[in-house]
DNA sequence: AATGTTCTTTAACACCGTTCAATTGTCAAG
DNA sequence: CTTGACAATTGAACGGTGTTAAAGAACATT
C-alpha cells in the first residue's frame, strides 16, 4: 500500500474493458461480444481479462450499470412544479432510451439482475418518495415503480428484436410479418395501420406505441 | 411419393426433437442447451440436427412457439358473460404462466420473434375484437393488447432472472438484496416488506405483484 | 541483491454451431 | 435381381467460445 489507492488502477482499467466492450457491443451486437474481441481490442491476451473480471457474466453485469447508469446514474432532478405523473413518465422514457441507446442494450440489462444493483435504487427511491407524497401507500407505490420499469424493459427488449440484419446483403427479407387479413380481419388491419407508420419513421412509430402504453399505466395509477 | 405423405415422418421427428429440447432445457436452462446435447438425448449426431432444421435459431423459435401455444394455442374461451377485462387479465396470466411453466422460458421465447409467429395471432384476434366491441378504438384496442402482452414478458423475464437456485445445498445465498436503509429508506422498507412475503411463499408473491401491476394496466384502459 | 506483489503471456481443455463429403438404408423402376 | 434415386445418418473437421493452470515478466519494497 504506497502510491495511490490500490485499486485505482485496476479500477481504471476495468473502465477500459467495459468501454471496449461497449465498443464491440455496438459493431456487432451481443453475439459478436466475446473476451476475446474486446482483449483483442485492447491489446492484451484473452486470459489476462480474468486479472480485472470474474466471468464474462461479471462484464455484462459491468455493461448493464453502465448502460442504466445513462437513464438512472444522476437521478433525473424534478422541476418544483413537476407532478409524480410527469417525473415518472420521464423515468420510463429515459430507462427506455438508455436502453436503445445501445445495440442489445436491453438485451445485456435483462441478462443482469436488474434490481440488485445500486444503480437504479436512488431512482427507485425518488420514485416511492413523490407517490407517496402524493398520497399513495407505500405498497402502491412499489407495485406502479416496478410496474413501470418492467414495462419499459419489456418494450425496449420487443424494439430490439428486430430484422437483425442479416449479413447477406440480398433483397428485402421475406415478408414473414404477413396477417391473413381473412383470418384475422382486426389484426390485420392493426398491423397495417402500424406499418404504414412505422416506414414513413420507424423510431417515432416505435416511441409513440411506448408512450401510449405509458399513459395507460399512469393513467391506471391515477384512477386507483 | 409413396407411403403417407412425405413431410410426415420429419415433422414427427421435429415434434420430438422439440421434446428433447424442451427437456434440456428444464435440466440446465438455456445455458446447457446445445445441439449436441439433444442430438445425444435423441441418440443421433450433431450434423443430423441438420436435416429437420436449419439452425439453433429455428430450433429456438420452434421452442417458443411450442412454449406460447400452451396459453395461446386454442385461444381461451370466454363465458358469455365475462367482460373484457376479465379475459385480458386471464390471457396475460396465462401467458406468464406459459413462459414460468418451463425453465428460462421467457429468455426463450424473448430470443425469437414473438409477434411474428402465428401462434399468438388468434389470441391477438380475439384481444382486439373484445376490446372494439366494448367501444375501444381499433387503435386503442391494438395499444391496450400490446401493453397487457409485453407487460406479461417483462415481468416473466425479471421473474427468471432470479436466483437460480444453485446447486450446492449451502444456506440461504449472500443477500445480495440489501439495502442501506438511511440512504434509501423507502426502498428498503419496500424491500423488506416484499422479501418477507416471498420468503412467506415466492411464487404468490411474484404473482400477487404481477396481477396487480396488470391491474393497473387494465384500469388505464378502463378510465382512457 | 532478494523478495513479494502485480500483471501478462503461453498452452491447453472442453465445449460450441456449423459445413462437407462420404455412407447407409429403403424402396420404385428397369 | 439389379440399378438407381432418394431419405437419413455418419465421421471428420473448421473456426470459434469461456475458462483454467502454470510460467513468466515488471517493478516497488525490504
Amino acid at each position: 500500500m504506497s502510491k495511490g489507492a490500490p485499486g485505482e488502477n485496476r479500477e481504471r482499467r476495468r473502465a477500459e474493458i467495459v468501454q471496449a466492450s461497449l465498443e464491440l457491443l455496438e459493431e456487432g451486437g451481443i453475439d459478436k461480444l466475446s473476451l476475446r474481441g474486446v482483449a483483442q481490442k485492447l491489446g492484451m491476451h484473452p486470459p489476462g481479462m480474468y486479472w480485472y473480471i470474474s466471468s464474462k457474466q461479471e462484464l455484462i453485469d459491468l455493461l448493464a450499470t453502465a448502460i442504466l447508469a445513462d437513464a438512472m446514474g444522476d437521478v433525473p432532478a424534478s422541476g418544483a412544479d413537476e407532478t409524480w405523473d410527469e417525473w415518472l413518465t420521464a423515468l420510463a422514457i429515459g430507462t427506455r432510451k438508455a436502453l436503445l441507446a445501445h445495440r442489445d442494450g436491453a438485451r445485456v440489462v435483462a441478462g443482469a439482475r436488474l434490481f440488485r444493483t445500486d444503480t437504479v435504487k436512488p431512482a427507485f427511491e425518488k420514485a416511492l418518495e413523490l407517490l407517496e407524497r402524493a398520497g399513495f401507500t407505500a405498497d402502491s407505490a412499489w407495485v406502479i415503480s416496478v410496474t413501470v420499469i418492467t414495462y419499459a424493459m419489456g418494450v425496449a427488449l420487443d424494439d430490439q428484436a428486430s430484422p437483425q440484419f442479416p449479413k447477406g446483403g440480398k433483397g428485402p427479407p421475406p415478408d414473414s410479418t404477413w396477417v391473413d387479413p381473412e383470418r384475422w380481419p382486426r389484426l390485420a388491419a392493426a398491423s397495417e395501420r402500424h406499418l404504414r407508420r412505422a416506414f414513413a419513421n420507424p423510431a417515432a412509430a416505435a416511441d409513440l406505441r411506448f408512450r401510449r402504453g405509458l399513459a395507460l399505466i399512469i393513467a391506471g395509477a391515477r384512477s386507483g
